[in-house]
DNA sequence: AATGAATGAGGTTTCATTCAT
DNA sequence: TATGAATGAAACCTCATTCAT
């Protein structure tokens, strides 16, 4: 029928309007998760009408989709900041340990979008493939950027892959899923120590 | 002749038909979510009417509860199963292969409930509950279990959560996200020695 | 998604309520046209709840397409009746004044609904596709009878064609779009001069 | 250097631009029908605003309306062309085959144009009234205009009518809806035979 | 005279749940 | 127990029209 492509408005006040939008779909997508959220109470929150959510989003996942596109990369930007931050660092112990504790609290404060995100992932391609993509390009960009900073590690990008998942892991039981028996400081020692042998260890191909 | 019926006890042929439902749900919720799946499509896969679904179950959501009540233990009875069956093994090296290549296989049936359930969890507080004690649990056992087994290793709970979880990542990448720049029989290879040092790691308290 | 094939309902009633919208579809779209009759209004003069509208019928066009399926053939049936009531008639002249009074009744009758078939014709290639089949059948089975019927004419296809059209239209002229200097008597004696006419005529090929 | 910009009266341009939205219209409505084209697209097919389009038009439907009186015209203007220039033929055969493969031409044009104005007939009294009119007045001015083209003939009116239905019907059956049992140049002999046996045909009161 | 973002009522359709049988 | 037709609230989305600029 029509073709409606999604505008991208130029004016100042348009823009506002979208991110507007977006915020809105964010903090309902968080509050109640996707499917609870519906069109008109994204246009209420965000301070607009039901219609010119449609001027600027083909449809209702559409909105999902900028949500992701606006919150993931800022996310992981402040992973990146924090590993820039670090990049003369010599101790590697107290750089892992400071990263670990990092990424506890982003998982604290960004919990529920990435429930939210990995939720969607699961019932949706197109937010599968988003996710996906970002999170290798993402891993691979920090192996390739190893010998840069200074660490000439065999299999860098299989080691990077197990390391961000092992933190991300500790970070995820820490700050959302704790357990009694655990010992989340012994446990995070045993992280830094697996960590580092990792990075060093050698096997035949 | 007399009109000799086999009559079926009721209450057997209700409890199959219960669980034809609970079936066909479990097989929906994995393959389109929970949210893209309808009660007249579960009733259609169960082989039942619509009406019977909502006589044995109170809404839609119980149909999910009832999925995770009779699903995930038989998932993990699985890998139980698979533990037991080594349990002579002396070679630890070989053992940890072999259970990685069992649960790659395991994960890409699973992995799909699993989502499912997590994914659930947000929206949903009895989900949330029932998944957050499920997994710790089974790990809790496992630990509890492994002097039994002639392991006796500091920081067991640790440990184990953090092997599980290593395996767990390493299956869900092999069986669901493959990546071009990962070579995953070294990073299997990786895997088994990163294992290896962890379980005879120890840190001072 | 979902598999959804509109319902033949077997039990009575059901076809009976199935009836009941297409009733309905005809009588407002008639009165209001397509595009100004919605579904909740179908449901609420057929008696019926707005979902069982779509139990039966997969959208709103389908009504529409279900209730060309119902009415034309009722008024071609009409139209084949006439017909078979003069196989006998010797008497060409009567007959067909007979014929040509009955079609003008006809169209007083069907008038709208047949102006609302004929809009939707342009913008829906489905209903389009349907009316010229639908025709172009009719008029053939015609000529194909007409050997049977006593006539051997040459060109019979063709000028079954013209014929009927030529009443058709004269009908619609004196059914719907009268106008002052006409007179309308005479151009009936016209028409029948004109049929008789075409009937015996012949052309070289 | 004196700025003498040149000046296009206002009134001329505004002329202008309201033409390019009936054009718009015009285009659009045959296409894909009044109620599948909507006031955006318009406006975009005319290069013009949304805004303007209710500047010069009350709603929609005058719209269609300023189209109807724009198009019509034009088009029977150009029947009457046909007409006017074959004004000194003697044969009234090849008159009338010329006349009707000028008419064959034009319905693929006019055709869907004259369907969709027909078809808003039914949902609006307005177009109703316009359309009922329009083609009367132009067969009653052909058959009025006929013994200044030397043709003294009984019941004109009548005549003209159905000559015009006559060939109108040919046109539409060849450029729109063909047959594959109908042969359209037999036919079209029929047809030529039938209107000039038709043009000296007479009845008595 | 002109823009195009903005409005919001209203349309079509879905689906968890109920009910007559 | 069992059926599946029936309900109707609520979801997503469209579009004629208005309005701030």
């Amino acid at each position: 029928m029509v073709n409606k492509e999604i505008r991208e408005p130029r004016q100042t006040r348009s823009i506002e309007k979208k991110k507007k939008i977006v915020e809105a779909g964010f903090k309902l997508f968080c509050e109640k998760g996707y499917h609870y959220t519906n069109t008109n109470e994204i246009a209420k929150e965000a301070g607009v009408s039901t219609g010119i959510v449609y001027h600027y989003f083909k449809d209702k996942k559409s909105i999902f989709l900028a949500v992701m596109d606006e919150v993931i990369p800022r996310f992981d930007a402040e992973k990146i900041k924090e590993l820039n931050l670090s990049k003369d660092k010599k101790d590697l112990e107290a750089f892992f340990s400071d990263l670990i504790d990092k990424n506890v609290k982003l998982h604290q404060v960004t919990k529920v979008a990435h429930e939210e995100f990995h939720a969607m992932r699961h019932s949706d391609p197109d937010v599968a493939a988003y996710m996906n993509n970002f999170n290798n390009k993402f891993l691979t960009e920090i192996a390739e950027d190893l010998p840069a900073l200074g660490f000439d590690i065999s299999h860098a990008f299989e080691k990077v892959d197990m390391i961000y998942h092992l933190i991300d892991q500790y970070s995820d039981a820490v700050a959302i899923n704790k357990r009694d028996d655990i010992n989340y400081d012994a446990m995070k020692k045993l992280l830094i120590e697996a960590i580092l042998n990792l990075i060093y260890l050698s096997i035949a191909d």
